[in-house]
DNA sequence: GCCGTTTTCGGCCCGACTGTTTTCAGTCG
């Protein structure tokens, strides 16, 4: 059973506990749990068989015998009585907005509703109206909220969000007396997707940017809107949440916004230890005084840790980290000297080794490596023995060009159905990097899908094993793969593991990344640019490394072109 | 439900907006 099944478990008791009208504090703890297992950088049948589900942050004695009991039998008798007792259909509810479980249960209980197609008939009928402290209103609230769902589409990858993020701020820094705009939410902290924009502006007065925002080109539909807080639906199904607060607030409040919610718990409760109350408006004194934070360190000054980039902001031990001052110093854009994955019109890129060199180089990067695919991948035009030559010619004459780039000679190797790859050794060793990857069979099973990768990474030629997962956001999921073994694996062979910045992929995931950190394992964050515009994506995967814990030394194309070509040469090359 | 050099019991973040209400519950983040 993987990690994501067991969370979904957890988090659907959660919301049955929660129709029910059980403590909260106990469906919070189910969420905790659901939520800390999701974001598990460990398998949780390894974290079971090594008798530390406990280490868990969440999971005390009775979620961990639980867990234990759902990894035995497959199910949970909890879950399976709960099941028993509440449609299917009354938990659905809860997907509708505006439909929480105080109000699932009384549709339920009172109108004996228990599907979202039979809420929407009795909403449709008016019979939500006529029950106590409902009305009109509520009842086409409803209606409008089944709407909402049945067009959305799920979570929006952070590639597409960051933009669109950017174009609505974009205007809102102009509206007069806006001294900042930024985002923040989930998008701040670069998740791989979100399921919301956040975004929080500092103002002498609010009105017109309310104003401006209201009347902004994306906008399909304002959900609600107050003095200090607008939501508001785009015409792509994306929901928008601006805040407006003073510039003196502007530290607690994007500190508050950006979350995540778990991380805001635990500095609230540290706040509180300390004699104070946080919230977005301010640092506060039991005798109601003020502590303004004009700047979101001064916040994290306060309660005596330094600041935490957002990228942690999870609750996975970065509180702990900046109360010790032992935040890592995590890598950026700017440390990037190369990018190790690329095409060109070899195969399936757009532009020649030519313009690919130009373009890392107007972004300042001081090597490229060309990775046209192999010809098992026969899709993508995939290159033959033969046709290496001529590449080689062209990546020579692009050399002879520039002294302050270096065009290194790749491949994107297939690794095939046994394990072996599309070239034989003989061909690899002539190459300055090999990066391969698998693009079929990521269906055929953990075990063989995990041999596979687990071959590449132990033949001496291979530097970088590509999208490790093959997942695509949003439309497949990765491959079962016993990640830890590989991870296990990589940091044994010295065989670095890539995060690809492609916002489709972003794979590997920060969780595994998180893991591969802790584990020694090298990294390669890539463009996998097929176009030279793709090289801009580097960004992304500098987030998702940063999410992961990952400083400058964990990532092989931030050391220079001498270090990384010794650390090739050493795997084979 | 979890969690703890204040605690093994008694805490568990804080506020905006909406709708149906004359003071608050529900939902959301």
């Amino acid at each position: 059973m993987r990690n994501q099944e067991v969370a979904r478990i957890f988090s659907e008791i959660a919301d049955m506990l929660a129709i029910q009208g059980q403590d909260q504090r106990r469906v919070l703890a189910y969420e905790r749990a659901a939520d800390s297992i999701g974001q598990l950088e460990r398998d949780v049948v390894d974290m079971t068989h090594e008798g530390k589900l406990t280490q868990i942050p969440g999971i005390g004695v009775t979620l961990a015998t639980k867990i234990e009991e759902l990894l035995t039998t497959g199910k949970l008798s909890l879950h399976e009585r709960l099941k028993a007792e509440i449609p299917p259909g009354v938990v659905e509810m809860l997907q509708v907005p505006d439909v929480g479980p105080r109000t699932a249960a009384r549709m339920w209980k009172e109108l004996g509703v228990t599907s979202v197609d039979e809420l929407e008939k009795a909403a449709q009928s008016g019979r939500i109206q006529e029950l106590s402290r409902m009305g009109a209103r509520k009842e086409a609230r409803i209606l409008e909220g089944i709407q909402i769902l049945r067009r959305r589409s799920g979570r929006t990858p952070l590639g597409i969000a960051w933009y669109q993020a950017y174009d609505m701020l974009e205007v809102l820094r102009r509206v007069p007396g806006v001294r900042q705009a930024a985002p923040a939410g989930s998008l701040r902290r670069m998740r791989d997707t979100v399921g919301d924009l956040d975004l929080l502006v500092a103002a002498e007065e609010a009105e017109p940017v309310m104003a401006c925002f209201h009347q902004l080109p994306q906008v399909a539909e304002v959900v609600q809107s107050g003095p200090t807080k607008t939501t508001i639906r785009t015409r792509q199904g994306l929901q928008v949440d601006l805040r407006v607060m003073e510039v003196g607030r502007w530290g607690t409040a994007l500190q508050y916004l950006t979350g995540s919610q778990a991380h805001n718990v635990h500095l609230r409760g540290l706040a509180k230890d300390c004699g104070y109350s946080l919230s977005e408006y301010a640092l506060k004194r039991e005798d109601g005084t003020e502590i303004l934070c004009p700047e979101e360190a001064d916040v994290y000054r306060h309660l005596g840790m330094v600041w935490v980039p957002p990228e942690l902001r999870e609750d996975r031990g970065e509180i702990e980290a900046a109360l010790r001052g032992e935040l890592p110093r995590l890598v950026e854009r700017a440390d990037l000297k190369g990018d190790l994955q690329s095409h060109t019109t070899w195969s399936d890129g757009n532009q020649s080794v030519g313009e690919m060199a130009e373009a890392a180089r107007s972004r300042g990067l001081c090597y490229i490596l060309i990775t046209d695919h192999s010809y098992g991948m026969g899709i993508a035009g995939g290159l033959r023995e033969a046709d290496l030559a001529g590449q080689r010619a062209e990546i020579a004459a692009a050399n002879a060009r520039y002294h302050d780039l270096a065009v290194l000679a790749g491949i994107e190797v297939e690794i095939r159905a046994d394990g072996t790859l599309d070239f034989p050794d003989s061909v690899l060793a002539s190459l300055d990097l090999v990066v391969a990857s698998l693009h079929t069979g990521l269906r055929t099973g953990r075990e063989r899908t995990t041999q596979r990768i687990l071959a590449a990474i132990r033949n001496p030629h291979v530097d970088v094993i590509a999208h490790p997962t093959g997942r695509l956001i949003g439309q497949r999921e990765g491959a079962d793969l016993d990640m830890e073994a590989i991870l296990q694996a990589a940091a044994q062979e010295g065989t670095a593991i890539e995060i690809n910045a492609y916002p489709d992929r972003l794979d590997l995931p920060d969780v595994y990344v998180r893991r591969a950190v802790e584990l020694g394992v090298k990294l390669a964050i890539n463009s996998d640019a097929h176009d030279v515009r793709d090289l801009d994506h580097l960004f992304f995967g500098v987030a998702t490394a940063r999410r992961g814990w990952a400083t400058p030394e964990h990532v092989v194309n931030t050391w220079d072109l001498e270090r990384m070509l010794s650390w090739a040469r050493s795997r084979g090359n």
